[in-house]
DNA sequence: AGCAGTTAGTTTGTACCTCGCACAAACTTA
DNA sequence: TAAGTTTGTGCGAGGTACAAACTAACTGCT
């Protein structure tokens, strides 16, 4: 599956030999920043600037980010012309007098993004629209303990049917998958409930066959992107995803950038220690953070307390039971809260980034849920004068803020260059 | 005190007057790269590699950042002709044949930095030069309940003291100090062993008294910035260092930068939690960190298993007693390794950064000591296939790391850019 | 000794980017 | 209708990195 019709400029670096050739035997740890690469650092600077402030006009995005207003005409310019961005009509401004101006916002039929999610037994595809749109979406099941050429096939099937409906060519891929990412080498490590995927180079695989940029990432760091383009993370520079339900996992957003770690590995909260020589893990250790904060400890909790069906309970389910008058669905959801606060402590202590934004089954639980953990976390963590700490909820279905997320992903390793 | 003869170029930002005209009125959250901070960015990273890996020809900076020849050439000359850079004569090389390189390095008698290492209780200012040579070490000791004024008039005396034996005027002044501090705003929070000094806007202060950017920032971040430039961390990307004694701190270097979070409140790991609802900690909170891994907590379990002299119990000690046969000692210093490594391993959990310094106490404690928490934190990590972690020791006096590092940390900021 | 081969560093010209200035367009206010 | 304001656009200036071509200095072979 071939495209036709690359834009006239460049986004940044558009493939990963393009990147090869870019560096070139730089095998150092310092990197100049050279002429040609910062054109294309500000091209996706105000990208970036469009997608955080929704529609603005160059002389908004040139005081936006400090520059002259010619130099925005220029960037901007090529984009409008290769209809990645549209200008619209002059807008009822509420400034008296003037020339009225013209907003620039995001073509919806401009090249989108491929985005897959990969969860055990599960393919999602789809293209997702520079607006956020979501289209095509495409299903498909493997078997988790099946053959590596049947998943391949099943995987390349789905996410042809989504692509094929594109009518240009794609600005990438991008993968969230469940497991043990390394998102360096674009393979990923092991998945505990899919061992046909241990030690698969997907990015490598889709590469070739779509001749796309690929990008893969773990789910909390897909959850993390899709918070940052269209959730409550949405313009902020710093903030964390934290993801409850089964395991638990994280992701970081840093001064403006994702932060991955050594090979990706960054972000697996879920074995730090909360309780030294507490309860047995998965992983083998003890009193890792997901073995009080994740669903099997809490549905153990609620065959403790006799609470009903307690196999199947969750966040939400509590949130409606307290709020019908169960005082044992209170006393469960606020231990719960509370040990989940612990983990956001830690990171808030480690990190200060002070905003957090929960996805899986806590955010089933709502404002509700969120406001009890925050409360918790102002008790837990060491406060500094003015600090205010966040803590929000995205509920939008998980499939799509990770797919949003994966799309990102392609995006913002395009844009957000190494400099 | 004022000072002449300002190089032709410029590193950076020189004052803060100056960022603030160049931010202008930028409140948004983009940021573009201007042409003329280019320059001003890989001169930065030009000396950054000088550092990291000591004297180098033109053409091997060339190689190493991935640039043109001509592009170091430019870069460098003007600091040569400005005395910063001293062009060596050219060494026999290990290559056969071609002209000799001629390596470039840091100028003995070049600008140099002040640096001020603030303790409850005792101010150390000195010089120090692009080398790490330290010079002109002046000390003084101020009342920490007293009188604010008495204070900056000591603070002043000794700075203008060490200052002043500066032949050209030094690039700023670092300023590394315990507590905790707010290094956007350039003030002390809050000293608890010294109350004199909260809410001392300190930065102001000296920039208004000596002309000079300022910058401060906290013990456990001035220990990491001295380790990068000539510790164990020098020439790394990713690295953490960490300090144990009375209190636990750590500081962050993340893929080349340090690492502040916001207002510089990053790396408070004291009071992470380990053990929920354990001892009873000093914030107020149960089961930090710090309560299972500081000195402390070791002279009380030392009280209580009965060792000798347990009120003085250090990890040096233990290490040494361990040697000669303790079997007392041996039991509590793998005890105190194993809690320490809890915190090692939360880091590695959250950041994933491989490599971890040890300061303070533990330092004392040697390789033995690091081997120790190596073993413990290898055990209790999750690995990934390939990974290695690094423990290591900053074993030199504490006052000289520390004080490098506020030195670095002055012309760190000042190097590296945001951008 | 002399020449080819190799590497270091410099000179020169080119391409690219941002900025400041001047100006037209479009709108408000008096 | 005139003055004032804001937006957006040419155009030249200044600064930066790069490529090509050159000189300088050294090795190894004949």
């Amino acid at each position: 599956m071939k495209f036709e019709s690359q834009p006239s400029y460049s986004l940044g670096q558009r493939t990963p030999a393009t990147r090869e050739v870019a560096a070139g035997e730089n095998s150092g740890n310092v990197t100049l920043v050279s002429q040609s690469a910062l054109g294309a650092i500000n091209r996706g600077r105000v990208l970036q600037a469009l997608y955080d402030n929704g529609p603005k006009s160059r002389a908004d995005l040139a005081r936006l980010a400090g520059v002259n207003r010619t130099t925005i005409t220029g960037i901007v310019q090529p984009m409008i012309e290769d209809q990645l961005l549209i200008e619209g009509d002059a807008s009822p401004s509420d400034v008296k007098g003037g020339k009225p101006a013209r907003p620039l916002y995001f073509n919806p039929d401009a090249p989108m993004l491929g985005a897959v999610l990969l969860l055990p037994g599960t393919i999602q595809s789809c293209l997702v629209a520079l607006t956020g749109e979501i289209k095509a979406v495409t299903k498909a099941e493997f078997d988790p303990h099946g053959d590596t050429e049947a998943f391949i096939a099943a995987m390349t099937k789905t996410l042809t049917a989504a692509l094929s409906q594109a009518q240009r060519a794609p600005f990438g891929i991008g993968v969230a998958s469940a497991g043990m990412i390394d998102s360096d080498k674009g393979t990923i490590l092991t998945v505990n409930l899919a061992p046909v995927l241990t030690g698969l180079p997907l990015v490598a695989i889709l590469q070739e066959r779509f001749s796309l940029p690929v990008v893969i990432d773990h789910h909390p760091r897909a959850l993390l992107v899709g918070d940052r383009w269209f959730g409550p993370g949405r313009g902020q520079q710093n903030f964390a995803a934290v993801y409850t339900g089964e395991v638990l996992g994280g992701a970081f957003f840093i001064d403006g950038k994702v932060y991955r770690g050594l090979a990706g590995s960054g972000g697996e909260l879920g074995h730090s220690v909360v309780q030294i020589d507490g309860a047995l893990c998965n992983c083998g250790k003890h009193g890792c953070w997901e073995t009080v904060a994740a669903l099997p400890w809490l549905r153990k909790e609620a065959v403790r307390m006799g609470l009903p069906h307690p196999r199947s309970v969750t966040c939400a389910r509590l949130v409606k039971e307290t709020d019908e008058g169960s005082n044992a669905a209170e006393e469960l959801l606020d231990r719960y809260a509370r040990n989940v606060a612990f983990g956001i402590v830690n990171l808030q202590q480690t990190l200060s980034l002070n905003s957090y934004v929960l996805h899986g089954d806590v955010a089933g639980g709502g404002m509700k849920a969120a406001e009890l953990i925050r409360r918790h976390v102002e008790q837990l963590v060491v406060k500094r004068p003015g600090q205010e700490i966040s803590i929000t909820v995205n509920g939008i279905g998980e499939g799509h803020t990770a797919l949003r997320g994966a799309a990102g992903l392609v995006l913002s390793s395009h844009l957000k260059l190494v400099i």
